[in-house]
RNA sequence: GGGCGUGUAGUUCAAUGGUAGAACGCUACGUUGACAUCGUAGAGGUCAUAAGUUCGAUUCUUAUCACGCCCA
């Protein structure tokens, strides 16, 4: 016997660290090959659902490739998240009284290394923890020696080619972090903003031009102001000199097409160096461009003197202030707009002049763009694709450099000329110096700057595996086969991988990408801390089981649909999962168990039959859907199998024939139950694997497959055709059964009560089943006895299965009435269908251009519907 | 403004050019040595709205409405 309960806690640590220790997440040498990365987790994060979700559908995959004999491999690691890194660890040696800059870069560098060693892979144990089978051996970090070796590899090679750069021109300047950042770490937030508008004095003429701006503190830096060329208002100031209140510096109105005659006045200051759009006109008509911001985002000394120092937004508010004294303020206005935001530090952005580092993404766009339009990497579900082509198309310089000190350090070298030398480490820069330095004076200075933190994961996929070297798993496992990612970093990381990798390998880094949603509460709406809505999967785990929380979120995975994700779920799937449990329960009692091998062929008992043909054709479902990432259709299916085919009805059927006293039935039985059992392990693994695991080793299922399951092969069995014949049987069974049973119900006869089953005196397929499985029948269905005779009294009632009429005859008068009202209600369904199919017979249109199978299955429904009809009818009218 | 997606049972979601399904919830009833984390039976739908294509539309097309996301 086993436990009472299933104990997931013990079960499951159990189970993960024999896996583990036994090797079971290694490649095992095969031809075929399914190989995958892990979308590292940074080593600051904490498993979240989103986490959950994307793992457990890999888990999928890998489990069930590997079952299926695949040389099967799932890299695991973690990034350095450079900016939240250095956040981090700066926070806690601020607690502890220590600054940073005091510090010096090499011992703060060395004070995150050691918070890594100590906190930084918190994550992979939680990963497995939900029973990922990663190659944990095989763990990486992208600030490893290796990895770091690549990319810096890569950045030299990049820049020899020409694709790296250096660049001075307007960025994403994050105050806060005082760092550059990419366009995509922007998050654009709608907001209520003021609209300023304001008078700037024409020279000579004594007149005004009203601009309108929501930052007005940027007027210092205004180099120009601009109108459309066709708006007739402004044409005849165009050349004229105006003076900037306050500032009182004089510029010029110019002509562009950017100003826009229907927003604000019509007039806009242009500010070249503080903002994207202006930056650009700057540049067409050739405008100074004049800084006014310090990289902590005060004014500096380009402002005006009482300015000097202020913060924009104090700035800002004091100009208003002048302006309003002085009578240049016309009047303010509420706007609803976008404000740029760093996704991380969550303060406004700047834009700022500065040196930067580039990739010129463009040209790297090319291949990926092609390979996906060649279908060589395909978007799963595939409306992705049109999302990353629009913004493949459409894509700017990728900003590299960021003013931290933890992460990869830009491998360039500066003499005292400025004289730039790439190159992989300090000697061979100073080789480059030489040549360029005949004097052979020369000072060289690192760049202080770092990578972005993507950069590096841009080259996961193959770096993880050795890359540059070609080693044998980057020759084994390099394109992989799948990435499973969520669509928030399609552009971050996915398009990027897809940049690197084509270019690099001229192979594309994985064949296929499975984007998966969100997870979201119940009520769908995002989980964050503010909204106190999060749900840890932690949580859930430890009160659950890592399965079930798995099974919810595997099986609620439909493509393009967001997961929303409820508690009472995973309560459900616990129960599915307890369920199996008990049926295991039911078996051990009974002594089911595999011994020796047997031929499936030479089964013989009709519920054994059936249930093998269930089997298969459930097991197809669940492979089919699993390859075409459907993985909420194949949980489905094999949870319908499970609970209401085997354990509803198969086991059911058992126990008529485990009572009896026939010992060859009951050896079948006992072997086959336990056969199907072995393999609705199998199938149910990738979703379940601890407790599929767990209960493959109690039934000790290895001595008869020799193997643990995660190792054990992937069932594919063939319906057989001698099993057919009762198979249909079988169905008719379960229609008798169902129907005696509501029929009961409808008549409010207490299900306990046993009753005698009429069968028409004449011989016809029913009866022939009915004969065949009588035992079956009497226990499940709780008939007493079967009469071959026609029966009709005040205590009996006709029933119709399989379109024959049978009657079941009870001990004491019954209460027909409620039976007939409902037959009657089914009558007029019937009627209204068989009118329907009718009417489309005698359509013309119809019979002309359906397709002649379904003009004969219509036609076919309308007799089987008449017959039941019929049947029906003369039930009611023996009623009366 | 451009793009993508969603709208089906009380809820969460499937499927489908020809009879609309599941899970959970709900209601009633509890029988047999696996299981009350259960069993049996049942109720519950104008498939968002409108027009079009079609012999036939919940499914395809278009428009509208509502909601969500991405980009500018």
């Amino acid at each position: 016997m086993q436990n009472k309960k299933y104990n997931h806690a013990v079960e499951e640590k159990k189970i993960s660290n024999f896996w583990i220790k036994n090797g079971s997440f290694k490649p095992k040498k095969n031809k075929k090959r399914f190989s995958m990365v892990i979308p590292p987790p940074n080593i600051t994060g904490r498993l979240h659902m989103g986490h959950a979700l994307n793992n457990s559908l890999q888990d999928v995959l890998v489990r069930f490739y590997r079952m299926k004999g695949f040389e099967t491999l799932w890299q695991p690691g973690t990034d350095h998240a450079g900016i939240a890194t250095q956040a981090i660890v700066e926070k806690k040696l601020e607690k502890e009284g220590i600054d940073k800059d005091e510090l010096g870069r090499d011992e703060f560098i060395n004070n995150i290394w050691k918070w890594k060693e100590e906190s930084g892979g918190i994550i992979i144990e939680q990963l497995k923890k939900l029973g990922c089978s990663c190659d944990w051996s095989r763990t990486r970090f992208t600030m490893d020696k290796d990895l770091s070796g690549a990319v810096i590899k890569v950045f030299v090679k990049l820049y020899n080619e020409k694709l790296i750069y250096k660049d001075k021109k307007l960025v994403n300047w994050d105050t806060h972090l005082q760092t550059a950042i990419s366009d995509l770490e922007v998050v654009q937030k709608d907001v209520q903003s003021k609209l300023y508008y304001i008078d700037y004095e024409i020279e000579n003429l004594q007149k005004k031009i009203t601009i309108a701006t929501t930052r007005p503190e940027t007027m210092m830096g205004d180099t120009a102001i601009a109108v459309n060329p066709n708006d007739k208002r402004y044409k005849d100031l165009i050349g004229q000199n105006v003076k900037i209140p306050i500032i009182n510096r004089i510029i010029k109105i110019i002509a562009d097409n950017y100003a826009d005659p229907d927003q604000g006045s019509g007039a806009v200051k242009i500010t070249p160096a503080h903002d994207f759009n202006d930056y650009e006109v700057g540049k067409r008509n050739n405008l100074e461009i004049i800084n006014i911001l310090e990289k902590d985002g005060k004014i500096n000394n380009l402002g005006s003197k009482e300015f000097i120092g202020l913060d924009r937004f104090e700035a800002r508010e004091l100009l208003v202030k002048q302006l309003k004294d002085r009578g240049n303020l016309v009047k303010i206005e509420t706007i609803k707009n976008k404000v740029p935001y760093g996704d991380r530090s969550n303060t406004i952005i700047e834009p700022l002049l500065t040196e930067q580092w580039f990739v010129n993404a463009k040209k790297l766009s090319i291949k990926p763009i092609k390979i996906v339009k060649d279908k060589k990497t395909s978007f799963y579900p595939n409306n992705w694709t049109k999302t990353f082509f629009q913004w493949m198309e459409n894509i700017e310089p990728w900003c590299i450099s960021r003013q931290i000190w933890w992460g990869h350090r830009i491998p360039a070298w500066y003499d005292e000329k400025n004289n730039i030398f790439v190159a992989e480490n300090l000697k061979e820069a100073k080789i480059l110096a030489k040549k360029k330095n005949k004097n052979n004076k020369f000072n060289l200075i690192q760049d202080k700057d770092v990578l972005d933190t993507w950069f590096s994961s841009a080259l996961w996929p193959f770096a993880t595996l050795g890359w540059p070297k070609k080693t044998k798993e980057f020759l084994k496992f390099y394109p992989t086969s799948v990435l499973v990612t969520g669509f928030d970093i399609i552009f971050f990381w996915v398009a990027r991988m897809l940049m690197m990798g084509n270019y690099l390998n001229n192979q594309t880094p994985f064949k296929k990408v499975y984007v998966h949603a969100l997870v979201r509460d119940e009520k769908g709406q995002k989980m964050s801390k503010s909204k106190g809505n999060v749900i840890d999967p932690l949580d859930l785990i430890n009160e659950y089981g890592a399965d079930s929380l798995r099974f919810t979120l595997i099986s609620m995975a439909s493509p393009g649909r967001d997961v929303k994700l409820a508690k009472e779920r995973v309560t459900g799937n616990r129960n599915f999962i307890t369920k199996i449990w008990n049926a295991n329960n039911f078996l051990k009692m009974n002594k089911c168990s595999l011994g020796k091998k047997f031929n499936i062929s030479s089964i013989n008992l009709p519920a054994n039959q059936w249930i093998y043909n269930e089997f298969v054709n459930t097991q197809n479902l669940v492979s089919k859907n699993i390859e075409i990432f459907r993985f909420d259709e194949a949980a489905k299916h094999a949870y319908q199998f499970v609970w209401h085919s085997y354990c509803d009805w198969y086991l059911e059927f058992l126990k008529p024939i485990l009572n009896s006293k026939n010992i060859k039935d009951i050896k079948e039985v006992r072997i086959f139950s336990a056969f199907i059992m072995a393999n609705i392990l199998k199938i149910l693994h990738p979703f379940i694997p601890f407790f599929t695991e767990t209960l493959w080793s109690n039934n000790k299922f290895k001595s008869f497959f020799y193997n643990d399951l995660i190792s054990s092969n992937w069932p594919v069995y063939k319906t057989l055709a001698r099993f057919k014949k009762n198979h249909s049987s079988i169905n008719n069974v379960i229609e008798l059964i169902s129907n005696i049973r509501s029929t009961k119900a409808e008549l409010k006869i207490t299900p306990k009560l046993y009753c005698d089953l009429h069968l028409p005196e004449k011989r016809g397929q029913l009866k022939k089943i009915i004969d065949e499985n009588i035992n079956l029948i009497k226990q499940v269905g709780r008939i007493n006895d079967i009469k071959n005779k026609n029966f009709e009294g005040q205590n009996s009632i006709n029933i119709l299965v399989s379109k024959e009429k049978v009657s079941l005859r009870f001990d004491e008068d019954v209460d027909l009435l409620s039976q007939k009202q409902r037959i009657l209600l089914k009558l007029q369904n019937i009627r209204k269908k068989i009118e329907s199919l009718n009417n489309k017979l005698k359509n013309k249109g119809y019979l002309q251009n359906a397709p002649k199978d379904v003009v004969l299955n219509d036609k076919k429904l309308v007799k089987e519907l008449t017959v039941e009809d019929e049947k029906l009818r003369s039930i009611v009218s023996s009623i009366n």
